[in-house]
DNA sequence: CTAGGATCCTGTCAGC
DNA sequence: TGCTGACAGGATCCTA
């Protein structure tokens, strides 16, 4: 899924096209898309869009708020005059949409948006702004990369005993990241996935948090997965992740630092990269 | 408390 | 060409 990054380039993103537009109609494709009842939303106008690790909240007239999360395949597409595509990086984002794959479709009073989502674990689901709070994914939220101060991060750390890819993996020690951001944030760091949390000393845990902070701005910057990356210049099909991604997808490439071999490990039941060299 | 697996679902790719 | 299994940028639930 889309990951920290991506969701805060669809909240940017969607902000200019949506904000202070209404929604006339929601059409549900996939029931189990949509959660909660259509007309508490139809009609209202949309007031911001926040964002809560890789969970958006499009906040709505009326004290109701749209939760909408990714999960692995989800995306985001408005379709105005202009196009703005963010989520999951697929075809979706130049196709004629809606398609196979669309869940929910926001007619608004100009232009459309599209939840589209390849495997249906993403999810919208309607909430009072008294029950945002009370939300189960949000509840167990813990703050983000920058939010979070490297002594707080190292308690955590020190207080749990599992594999620091499963505890950076884990949204209630740290908010935002996935399988990507992870592998690169211990790449940068020299620490080996499997590492146990309370062998990491203050300075180790110190360097990934800020590692772990650098690569999500990083990847801000670069505008996430969105359709302005997604292609090439000259129309052919482009993979963001070249432009930055270290270790993750490079099996059997050569680390950039030492130039040992990257490996491929499961660790936390997710597919794992890391160079065996400067990991340890 | 932990690890590990299954689960939700669709699609793609490698290997035979 | 067709089949099969593995795997996928997430999170939760169950068992041992």
């Amino acid at each position: 899924m889309p990951e920290l990054p991506e969701v805060e380039t669809i909240r940017r993103g969607l902000s200019k096209y949506i904000v202070r537009k209404k929604i006339r109609e929601i059409q549900v494709l996939c029931e189990k898309s949509f959660i909660g009842d259509l007309t508490e939303v139809e009609g209202r106008e949309i007031l911001e869009i926040q964002r809560r690790g890789k969970a958006l909240l499009i906040r709505l007239g009326g004290g109701k708020v749209l939760m909408v999360h990714l999960r692995m395949t989800g995306q985001m597409i408005y379709q105005g005059k202009e196009r703005f595509a963010g989520g999951h990086p697929n075809e979706n984002f130049l196709e004629e949409l809606p398609n196979k794959q669309t869940r929910v479709i926001f007619s608004l009073t100009e232009g459309k948006l599209f939840f589209n989502d390849q495997r249906k674990f993403g999810f919208i689901k309607v909430l009072g702004e008294d029950e945002v709070e009370e939300e189960a994914f949000i509840r167990k939220l813990a703050k983000e990369p920058w939010e979070m101060t490297e002594e707080e991060f190292f308690e955590v750390l020190q207080r749990k005993k599992v594999a620091i890819k499963a505890a950076l993996l884990d949204q209630s020690v740290v908010a935002g990241l996935g399988n990507i951001y992870t592998d690169e944030a211990l790449y940068l760091s020299g620490i080996h996935p499997k590492t146990l949390t309370d062998s990491l000393n203050q300075a180790q845990a110190g360097i990934l948090l800020k590692n772990a902070r650098g690569v999500m701005e990083k990847s801000i910057e670069l505008g996430g997965s969105t359709i302005r990356n997604y292609l090439n210049a000259d129309g052919t099909r482009g993979n963001y992740l070249d432009k930055f991604a270290k270790v993750y997808g490079r099996e059997g490439e050569k680390c950039e630092k030492c130039g040992g071999k990257i490996k491929k490990i499961r660790v936390a039941g997710r597919g794992t990269y890391f160079c065996e060299e400067c990991q340890r």
